[in-house]
DNA sequence: AGCACGCCGACT
DNA sequence: GTCGGCGTGCTC
């Protein structure tokens, strides 16, 4: 009897059995629609077995064997395998979510039209494109490149190297080595905005290579399109966000992971997978090396460098300007400040004004105020919904949650006493922008952020301005941040940074030195020195010096130190079970059975497995759900993976109120 | 997650 | 007397 063992999209850890009599093995890995209860669906088939443990009279016969397409390979079901394993996931979730949806829901994209003899032009017409001279490499990426091309299998390297050292031209030549030998190349970036800038300098350096990219921002039919291309190995670079980790490549010999300590690799809902980790699995798996880039690299990457379990691969200089830029602290705490702005930044803008230079003031937060209050009588502006205060945007008028995306009109007065004179508290990017214009009347002040950038469209419209320098000062958020190049950029001035040093999460301070890092980088790219200034009340602060002195590994050091004594990752590992319900009590409750639950485990398993009291989460109501979380830590992978698995089991089996809904989200990033 | 079945409130 | 609320139970 032949039986098919089918992964299908439901919150159900266990696999599905069908009858299939015309079945054999070359069908694993095919999708296939099957009835299910009085619905019918898709699912990938994972196993061919002749006898089920469900009984032989319910078994029902699959609908139809979809054989379209090639079926997807034994590496790639094992790549499900692990992530649903490792996130504990149930596998169907894992390989609809892998697939994309157009080919989720059992359709194949149209056939584009191919027209081999224009799309390969032979080398030997003058119509070949000539390859492009290739840039002088510095000698530390000569040796980058070196070591990349002689690592024969597995080999897992931090490529580390500040804005300007050239990551990318050694990615280019990894890239250019794999296709000689007539493999394929993987290639993560953190964001879909920058797909397309990467895509036309790779298509530009590969003219004659079929590259695909897959990001969720692509239209249906061009991402399945794209999805069968890497399947059957037609392409030969894969251009992606996070989900091209799970991009079948058959010919697959290397995978790139640029901006590795990107928090966008990790997913933060439905499969909360982190596509860095997921793509070191990979490159074990199949045996090929893997490199991981970073002027910041994450502490777990850094840490594993450090320790010889990755190799270490240095560019300690920028390789297009011959100087890192100046980074200078602002001691704000004995200046009267004017609107949030020290007398040093505004005169750095001066100058810059006045030699025709651009120049940026970077503020993590959008709107123009945080909140809204009533001094007299002591309201202030907070969502309905959340544990939130409502954001004030001058600029439309509106209150605004930034979590849920609650809005209504600023009120003529304060609902509580009737106040006509409320006041904005706190600063955003449109004050200061509004700020800014008003104290540098002929400067051509922009702002960059979410609200300014809503979609693509007005974001390269925005782009275009700056780099058509017809704007002088730039406001804007750590959208700001990432991948650009702003030639005439001289000075960056960072404002409110504080706040994150002292945040309860322990990630904070190495997302901020990113960032700041990484906002810093900005200036002073070509001929124009740059100069970074930061404003802060704690100029003695270890992490400013860092900064100042461009030092990256001693603040990587002492954050290690601290997460050592701490016993916080990477010297431990995590898992957060979130719960979410109507009231808190609920919540906390199912929680606390969950814990309870543990205690019923076998001491094998809980042994060195720490869960801690359940506790209200920071943002503790969200759209009108209150939340808790409970952490588990142990100091031991397999020790965890090995009580989450059976706590799991546990949970599935816990009766649940109504309207309760509960994940488990492994490594988490957010507290 | 859907989608059924199943017992208790206000409507044509 | 029925339409419909969402509790709980199942889906190969």
């Amino acid at each position: 009897m032949n039986i098919v063992r089918v992964a299908l999209d439901l919150p159900l850890p266990r696999l599905f059995d069908y009858l299939a009599p015309d079945s054999d093995e070359s069908d694993i890995g095919r999708r296939v629609t099957v009835p299910f209860g009085t619905a019918s669906r898709t699912g990938v088939i994972i196993e061919l077995v002749t006898a089920s443990e469900h009984p032989d009279d319910k078994l029902k016969a699959v609908t139809a064997i979809l054989r379209d397409m090639p079926a997807l390979p034994a590496e790639w079901l094992a790549l499900c395998e692990f992530c649903a394993r490792y996130y504990q996931a149930p596998l169907g979730e894992v390989t609809s979510f892998a697939l994309p949806p157009m080919l989720r829901r059992g359709k194949l994209p149209r056939v584009k039209k191919v027209a081999p003899a224009v799309a390969v032009p032979p080398a030997s017409t003058p119509a070949a494109v000539h390859p492009p001279a290739l840039p002088q490499l510095m000698p530390a990426q000569q040796a980058a490149v070196a070591a990349i091309l002689d690592a024969s299998g597995f080999h897992a390297m931090l490529l580390h190297g500040v804005t300007g050292s050239g990551k990318t031209e050694v990615y280019l030549r990894a890239i250019d080595a794999v296709l000689a030998k007539g493999g394929q190349a993987l290639m993560l970036v953190p964001e879909i905005a920058l797909t397309p800038q990467l895509e036309g300098r790779v298509a530009a350096r590969f003219p004659g290579a079929h590259i695909v990219c897959a990001n969720s921002g692509m239209a249906d039919a061009a991402r399945a399109r794209g999805f069968i291309e890497a399947l059957m190995g037609r392409a030969r670079i894969v251009l992606g966000t996070r989900l091209a980790v799970f991009m079948p490549m058959p010919r697959l010999q290397l995978i790139i992971v640029d901006e590795e300590h990107d928090a966008s690799f990790k997913q933060q809902d439905g499969l909360r997978y982190s596509a860095r980790d997921v793509a070191v699995w990979r490159a074990h798996q199949l045996d090929i090396p893997i490199v991981l880039g970073s002027a910041t690299p994450s502490l777990e990457t850094f840490h594993h460098a450090s320790t010889g379990r990755y190799k270490m691969l240095e560019l300690p200089e920028r390789a297009v300007a011959e100087a890192m830029p100046v980074v200078r602290i602002i001691d704000t705490r004995r200046e009267k400040l004017q609107e949030g702005l020290s007398a040093a930044l505004l005169a750095g803008l001066q100058q810059r004004l006045d030699r025709g230079e651009q120049s940026l003031v970077f503020l993590n937060r959008r709107g123009y105020a945080p909140v809204l209050a009533c001094p007299p009588c002591g309201w202030i502006s907070r969502c309905r919904r959340c544990a939130a205060n409502l954001v004030l945007h001058l600029a439309d008028r509106r209150l605004r949650c930034h979590h849920c995306g609650f809005e209504a009109p600023i009120p003529r007065a304060c609902p509580d006493c009737g106040n006509v004179d409320l006041l904005p508290f706190g600063r955003g990017t449109q004050r200061l922008e509004t700020m800014l214009a008003e104290h540098f009347p002929d400067a051509r002040v922009l702002r960059i952020d979410r609200d300014s950038a809503s979609t693509p469209k007005k974001w390269q419209a925005l782009l275009a301005t700056i780099h058509a320098g017809e704007a002088d000062i730039l406001v804007g958020t750590q959208m700001l941040a990432k991948g650009h190049d702003f030639p005439r950029l001289t000075l960056v001035g960072a404002v409110g940074a504080d706040a994150a040093l002292f945040a309860a999460d322990f990630r904070a301070p190495e997302r901020l030195f990113a960032q700041l890092m990484q906002v810093g980088g900005r200036s002073g790219r070509a001929d124009l020195p740059g100069e970074v200034l930061i404003q802060t009340e704690y100029p003695d602060h270890p992490l400013y010096q860092a900064l100042v002195e461009h030092d990256y590994v001693r603040f990587a050091r002492a954050q290690l130190d601290e997460r050592r004594i701490a016993g916080f990752p990477p010297f431990s590992f995590q898992a957060m079970l979130r719960a979410e319900a109507r009231s808190m009590e609920q919540s906390l409750a199912f929680l606390a059975a969950a814990r309870e639950a543990a205690a019923m485990l076998p001491n094998s398993l809980a042994d060195g497995v720490t869960l801690y009291d359940p506790v209200p989460m920071r943002m503790q109501r969200l759209m009108t759900l209150e939340r808790g979380q409970l952490l588990v830590e142990s100091v031991s992978r397999p020790a965890l993976q090995a009580f989450l698995a059976k706590w799991m089991e546990q949970l599935y089996a816990l009766k649940m109120p109504g309207g309760l809904r509960w994940h488990l989200d492994v490594d988490p990033l957010e507290f």
